[in-house]
DNA sequence: GAGAGCATTAATTCTGGCCTTATCAATCCA
DNA sequence: TGGATTGATAAGGCCAGAATTAATGCTCTC
């Protein structure tokens, strides 16, 4: 009779690459996997993957391990994270998925903040530059700048977020003035171009519900919202940054509001919760420290 | 992280009327269990059962890990068998129920018979005086005489089997003579009285399709078939019984077939398959080896 | 042809889970 | 009251699984 040790062994191994990544994966060294996967084979009795210098190759059999053997991880997992709850502690393991800048600057605090609230916990937090994109289900928690109708994932604002069109004081010197987003023509506009969205087409509203919508022509376009912010904090032209990205930069007067009645769509930052785990006790703390952490918005409490 | 082995010893446990029983039942000393648990609640964080000297008591958490866990552990054993399968080779255990009487001596040496063929498989023959009401799902195979449609089981026919109406020679010296179901009133019967059936109620038809049932007053009756079989020997009466039980006397003349033109209903020799398990190999062979074994009916293969 | 990376085999070590024995306390029953 | 059963605990031993190290052959790349 297989055990549980040995199937979640072998679907580690059947997710990697090679028998030397899979090794690595799990911290021991290289013949440690091979002949434990060998033993496993020969218990079974029938070969589970094809091992061959350029990547392995599931059998049959190993595909049928690899699917079944992951529902049987997860039943387990779930059980185990049923009984954590009973006790009110938080156990087990985190994945977090969040964007690069965003995730590193926000998130990785509020991670360090949550380990030292619960030892028991363990968190893995993954910076991606397309953090929506995840094929795989090792993750919990995505973070996420906008919202984002994805079938199948359940989604919560995590804060509010607003974005401003921002520039540099020296950008603005001598610069014809900006009273109307129609203005924005004679400027050199810098567009964050990533997800493949339509970045170019920027949309307006005032309080008073006047709209407008402007076709801009990138001068300049990164799909790094770092590098964008550098290039406007160099007197490169105009961007659209959310609040997050630039409180500090506005406080200090490096960068300026452009427009600030005209507000721009609001891109929440919110929060994908994987539908395949059952919500563990750990993921709603995570979530309560998220909501807790990103509540002050920085624009306010920027020194 | 709970592994597999873990959640099946609390599962024998969980169902053990006692820790000690428990360990009886695992083949190890009641120290073991004692502290194997604990070491398990202390992990989980929390108290699976309340331990008392008259029996142990599942927890609501102990009841939970029951419940999942048996989930868990079926589907670990339905992907080893599947894999078992895919080698062309018989493994596992595997749970047969069967009759007493019958049990003992048509199924025993077909079960041993499989024993000897497949090495790798193991086999337990439960025999039970009320086979059909098995109400936990430790088993497989169910062999029962007589046809039942018993919701949420499978059934399938083994064999068939005739039922004769017997007595001894010493008994009918001097009775009045049988010629019709109708002169049954003169006699003594003896009945099998078993599973709450109406028993006494006999249900004669000849080829012709002539039909007669008769209401018997029984003379002795019991729940043993064999008790049945030596009153009859014995000359106590008339009993009605399955040819596989009479074969080997009817054959050296100890009973004789009385209104042999009568037929009875007949009975036959079915197997219930337990739908929760998927059918494993081992099954299949086994009833391959059943129907197999009890192809000859012992009518004609009686010397 | 050197070197890097990967898989495998063999031999050895280790360790932690699990078991046993021994002992004691509590309860039930004859 | 003594015996039987059950459960808990402490102390010690054992062993199979799993790791490591060392060495070899293979393939691809530079």
């Amino acid at each position: 009779m297989l055990s549980s040790e040995d199937i979640s062994f072998f679907c580690v191994v059947a997710r990697s690459r090679s028998l030397a990544q899979a090794a690595r994966k799990m911290n021991v060294t290289a013949p440690a996997v091979t002949q434990r996967l060998r033993a496993l084979e020969t218990r079974v009795g029938v070969r589970l993957l094809d091992r061959s210098l350029n990547g392995i190759t599931l059998t049959d059999e190993g595909e049928l391990v690899l699917a079944e053997g992951q529902t049987i991880i997860d039943a387990v997992e779930n059980l185990t994270d049923q009984l954590s709850d009973r006790t009110n502690t938080v156990r087990g393991h985190l994945q977090i998925v969040a964007p690069y800048g965003f995730g590193r600057r926000h998130i990785a605090p509020i991670v360090d903040a949550f380990s030292r609230e619960y030892h028991e916990a363990t968190v893995t937090l993954h910076l991606s530059d397309t953090p929506t994109r995840m094929v795989n289900d090792n993750w919990d928690i995505i973070v996420h700048i906008g919202e984002l109708n994805s079938p199948g994932r359940l989604m919560t604002t995590l804060a509010p977020n607003r974005r401003f069109l921002v520039a540099s004081r020296d950008y603005l010197k001598g610069k014809p003035p900006l009273r109307h987003p129609h203005d924005l023509a004679d400027h050199r506009c810098l567009a964050l171009r990533e997800n493949d969205e339509d970045v170019t087409l920027w949309r307006f509203a005032t309080a008073g519900e006047e709209q407008a919508t402007i076709r801009i022509a990138p001068a300049m376009s990164t799909n790094d919202g770092e590098i964008l912010r550098d290039w406007t904090l160099a007197g490169l032209g105009l961007a659209v940054r959310s609040e997050w990205d630039v409180a500090a930069h506005l406080a200090s007067g490096a960068l300026v509001r452009v427009l600030p009645q005209w507000n721009l769509p609001e891109t929440n930052i919110v929060a994908f919760l994987n539908t395949r785990h059952n919500r563990s006790k750990r993921t709603s703390k995570m979530l309560e420290m998220l909501r807790k952490g990103l509540k002050p918005t920085p624009w306010l409490q920027a020194e």
